[in-house]
DNA sequence: CACATAAGAAGAAACGTTTCTTTCATTGCG
DNA sequence: CGCAATGAAAGAAACGTTTCTTCTTATGTG
């Protein structure tokens, strides 16, 4: 922890007049010094306001123990869109971090960025990486070790922590949907892992209770475009609607509330991930539920481990909990 | 960006039988070489996948080019309460500081922690600092230059931007308060400057307008805790409430209505911190807008202008809107 | 008194770069 | 043919530390 200074080792070894060494000793309690002189650099140091230079510190080291976190943009675009869950990452992935002493660094999802940045990083931490990540790749290639939060549906995975998607939105649809229901998952945006978890989940639970299973996606989440792709997805007696995410599904119930189409009585609405605004809509939506907060602190203290040389490190998930609403009512079977 | 290697540069030149010198050379296009040298030594260099140090780097130039961003706590307590206005701050910041080239490091509130963290700051942002702020007296005494959003309210202020809360409060108060009207401010949490400022403006319209100005202050957000400074409040017959921050002004309109008071024809009621949850309040609730985004950018450049060494910077102001909602409706002067 | 030992302090290497200076060999011109 | 100029590459210093090694001087013991 230092700034811009100035005053190094030498200065006070040349206004102490003793040398580097001395002072060194003197200022780390090694070394066999008479107490007298401890004293007097000791002194000496404190009246420069000497601090050692943590970059010459980090050379000696080999390391400075900084870890980068990573946040892949979401739907939509901006990092400002997913507040909540991505506030609740930065932070219980900081603590985490800082608390062994480690500092986090803020990075942007931009390879071009990061690249232009002289510092010298231990690892890092990748939030719902695209697929084909450029940033992961770049990482690959500059030799950062990093650990996902999700993974690169496009890469061989190397470590990660996720919440188990699949699991969670079958369980969600065991409860809230009746079998041979017609169904329809709405994506929208980059395609991430947890998306295609969710689906497969989805894709499964139809399967396996003679249900059908139409996909859809959209680019963006300007309400026609959601619009639109309601439109197609209720074409053809659909009528149990899964969003990806929280604030797709608002837009889906708007757009259902546009059309005159009551929910649940008409159509069933699911998000196969979790938010306040879902509770507090009209009406509610039923959701299964993420852990940013536990994702943060696994993720972190693997990729310490991971940085410390820990072996046998393993991928984890995280079970799901699912929030019955009355978009989706339990069904009575 | 570099990670944990070991090829350094004495290896590349060993492998490609020339000096280091030779090789630094080669790989920066400097000094005179001939073509096919240099391009053997890129070679090489490639093969070993060798990644200059980013921690000799700095060593070199005296910097790594980090700057901390850190944010007091707020009312309440921790850091997830505030989301909105943090992340728009956070990632304002960041981006400004990585547009720089620069890299931005989440610190914690505590000296404790920062203290521990061995790597070398080339400034910090400060986020709403409390009073006598010991994060602010370490980085004095270590010498590492800051900015700050907000100013500690017990210290001879360094550089600061911030809101202009005096005349935000005092504009609101100006267009939805009659003249004479009993008011009554509410604060919540530790003493910080915009808290100080918003005061001194409601202070400066009530003496300006025959108006009187009760003060009252409790330490969390609990709603038993608002419930008694409400009462303590309406004793005497305040019409005009004053609520420091958003959250507080929720808990203060969930207390009237305890108490089956109506807002705003029994008791008016402002927030000196505007939030998207006073609009959607019952009734909407009359607040003053911050500029977290301005805030921020103004911040970040004003920290890099400092650490350039660049002369005459300023503290500034940004002026605030006013938005008027039921809560306190403008008055028909 | 001489020699071994220990204390006290300084020197030097190493961490990984870049850059300034030096060395050596080759070429060209008078 | 000799010398200057140039090209190519190596050497060395510097950035700020820590730590291992060496040096000097004083103390103690036989």
């Amino acid at each position: 922890m230092t700034g811009k200074r100035k005053t190094t080792i030498k200065d006070v070894a040349a206004a102490a007049g003793v040398s580097v060494t001395t002072v060194s000793d003197a200022l780390s309690g090694k070394g066999r010094l008479p107490e007298p002189t401890r004293l007097k650099v000791k002194a000496v140091a404190e009246t420069l306001n000497y601090r050692p230079s943590a970059i010459a510190l980090g050379l000696r080291e080999g390391g400075l123990g900084m870890v980068g976190i990573c946040i892949a943009p979401a739907a939509g675009n901006a990092i400002l869109t997913d507040v909540g869950y991505w506030a609740a990452i930065v932070t219980h992935a900081s603590q985490t971090i800082l608390a062994q002493g480690l500092a986090p660094v803020l990075l942007p999802h931009s390879v071009d960025l990061i690249g232009r940045l002289t510092i010298p990083l231990d690892g890092a931490l990748v939030v719902d990486p695209l697929e084909y990540d450029p940033v992961l790749a770049f990482f690959d290639e500059k030799k950062v070790r990093y650990v996902t939060i999700g993974r690169d549906p496009g890469r061989e995975a190397a470590l990660w922590v996720d919440d188990d998607n699949r699991t969670g939105i079958s369980r969600l649809l065991e409860r809230t949907a009746q079998p041979g229901a017609a169904l329809a998952f709405l994506t929208v945006g980059p395609k991430k892992s947890y998306v295609v978890d969710a689906l497969e989940g989805a894709r499964h639970w139809a399967s396996t209770h003679g249900s059908s299973l139409k996909v859809l996606h959209c680019e963006g989440l300007e309400q026609e475009q959601v619009d639109r792709m309601v439109e197609r997805a209720l074409r053809g007696g659909v009528t149990m609607l899964i969003a990806q995410v929280d604030r797709l599904a608002l837009r889906v119930l708007a757009s259902l509330e546009a059309k005159g189409l009551r929910v649940p009585d008409d159509v069933r609405l699911l998000s196969a991930s979790d938010g306040p605004e879902l509770e507090r809509a009209s009406p509610p939506i039923s959701a299964v539920r993420q852990h940013p907060d536990a994702l943060a602190d696994m993720a972190a203290n693997a990729l310490l481990d991971l940085i410390r040389g820990k072996a046998d490190l393993k991928s984890a998930t995280i079970p799901m909990e699912t929030a019955i609403r009355p978009s989706a009512p339990a069904i009575t079977a």
